[in-house]
DNA sequence: GCAAACTTCGCAAGCGCTTGCGAGATGTGC
DNA sequence: GCACATCTCGCAAGCGCTTGCGAAGTTTGC
């Protein structure tokens, strides 16, 4: 006999005080990073019986409404928390709610974490740059808004990196090269526009994310600037399209970010102690974005 | 006094019967479309107090596994489905789960749906590129893998509409120039790669997906090509990295569909009744990878 | 072969809400 | 002022599971 029969997940959930569901928070779903995290993580947490729970908390409102209202007790066994930069306030509200948490993009003592070694990164992308013999290299980072949720900390690690690079390579560093930007294509494109027009050009731009940098190619080749014969450009994040459009860029394995956080939440709802953070080392991706800087009078530069 | 006090979730399901969660069903989550349409709809729905489970069948044994299982019983209380194409069999499934369903990007009695009038779209971007005086145009369609779940008749109606536009316009039509690609940026590159190495060049390529399209720009500008003067290239999407690229392309308000959609099932869950389909006009975004074809002397043909 | 220990099984209580029903309270009409 | 209709409110039943407890059945040891 076959028994189609299969438990109500409420009562159970009634009964049991379990929900097997847990939620993932992003501050903004629509995007290629947040796309990527969720799906991996999902796939895992399917898995193993999981219902994924979507919570995009994009605005200051809901934010603020998400931890000091009901947020998600009773809805859901554990959290991954993606990119928002928790207060302590935020973190023992979570908890509050009956989760377990585990984050993404940051690190608490007490939670499982998963992140990337961001100032590594930043120095590897512009070392690369360094070695293929530039010496005015422009940074191009993430400026959050005012409104944003992100409140985040981590980008300013790839400015760091981009530092000890400068440093390491005896390089100095110019103030004027030391651009911010809405982390968007637009973003990017307007900060290499205000460089064109104003501090004159350098050849090569290290952005902290891919999106900046595909803003950067458009205005760099709008302005007919070929890349990478007049200017290199290395972005961050090896984004899906990046290779559509042949640009240099430090992997961080999103996806592995995204499985390794799933399997850090289902351990500790299985009662597992809570492994320590977990850190992933980006990785130079080399595309046709970047190559020797060429003077003016078209010949190479010694590296 | 202020009560902070909340109903447990739970325990109101199982008195009600009623979940207020629907599921938002895609084949894929990762793909910026679908994140896309999750996002605007799920906005709608958190607006309305609902939560979104998130369900991503993308392969086949997961698909067979979510219909003929449990799937959403007891889980939800609607589900808006996305491009999968369901069987008869897999509809009657999810409403034996006691779901209410609306669709998006395909249509059925009795059910609530979003739509595009992907025919008209393929018809318009290609009467862009004969109104600029194209007359050889190509056409790069998407193909299903195999082990796709999407199981999608729509592109083939964006081929209709390139179709439509050739015979309005007294063109001949070239079956080696109908060409067909996995859904993504390597499956344009490859498809444009094969175009370039055998058939000769066409003056335009009018691609069902954006994705294809940077595919194929990719290939084009690594061949030495440039995009528009040598060859026109028009996209279908309008991605949010379409302006990145400065691809000329079809937008069907990605996001529209996702809030339309969720209206569309609140309504149902209102106890609405069923609205009929909501069929969207897709509208052309004209950016720069499209201009008058040039004749291999350099000057521009009449249109 | 019988007492003690162990195993299996079914049953009832309870998880925290919703909801309908009846008791009590309030209001109306002649 | 009394009978009757109306309203409000509190209470108990029940949603469909899980789980612990006790009864029944089974095994072991001497």
């Amino acid at each position: 006999m076959e028994l189609g029969y299969t438990a109500s997940p409420t009562a159970s959930r009634l009964a049991t005080g379990r929900t097997r569901t847990v939620a993932v928070i992003v501050p903004e779903l629509a995007k290629w990073f947040f796309a990527e995290v969720i799906a991996a993580a999902g796939r895992v947490l399917a898995e193993h019986g999981y219902d994924v729970l979507l919570v995009e908390l994009s605005t200051a409102e809901l934010r603020r409404a998400f931890f000091t209202g009901p947020g998600l007790r009773g809805r859901a066994d554990g959290a991954i928390v993606v990119a928002l930069q928790l207060g302590a306030d935020e973190f023992e509200a979570l908890e509050g709610q009956g989760q377990s948490v585990v984050l993404v993009g940051s690190e608490r003592q007490g939670a499982g974490s998963v992140s990337v070694d961001d100032r590594a990164g930043g120095r590897a992308a512009v070392r690369h740059l360094v070695n293929l013999g530039h010496e005015r290299i422009a940074f191009l980072g993430i400026r959050h808004e005012p409104r944003s949720t992100l409140g985040g900390v981590p980008p300013a690690q790839r400015l760091l990196g981009y530092r000890d690079a400068l440093a390491e390579a005896g390089l100095p560093e110019d103030p004027r090269w030391v651009l911010t930007a809405e982390n968007s294509v637009d973003g990017g494109a307007g900060a290499v526009a205000g460089l064109l027009a104003e501090q004159g050009l350098p050849t090569a731009i290290a952005a902290a994310s891919d999106e900046l940098a595909f803003g950067a190619l458009r205005t760099l080749r709008g302005a007919g600037l070929r890349v990478p014969e007049d200017v290199s450009v290395v972005g961050y994040d090896n984004h899906g399209l990046a290779g559509a459009v042949d640009l240099t860029t430090m992997d961080h394995d999103v996806s592995g970010q995204g499985r390794a956080a799933a399997h850090a939440l289902l351990a500790v709802l299985g009662a597992a102690p809570v492994a320590g953070p977990r850190v992933i080392s980006p990785r130079l991706v080399v595309r046709g974005s970047t190559a020797p800087p060429v003077d003016r009078a078209g010949s190479t530069l010694p590296p």
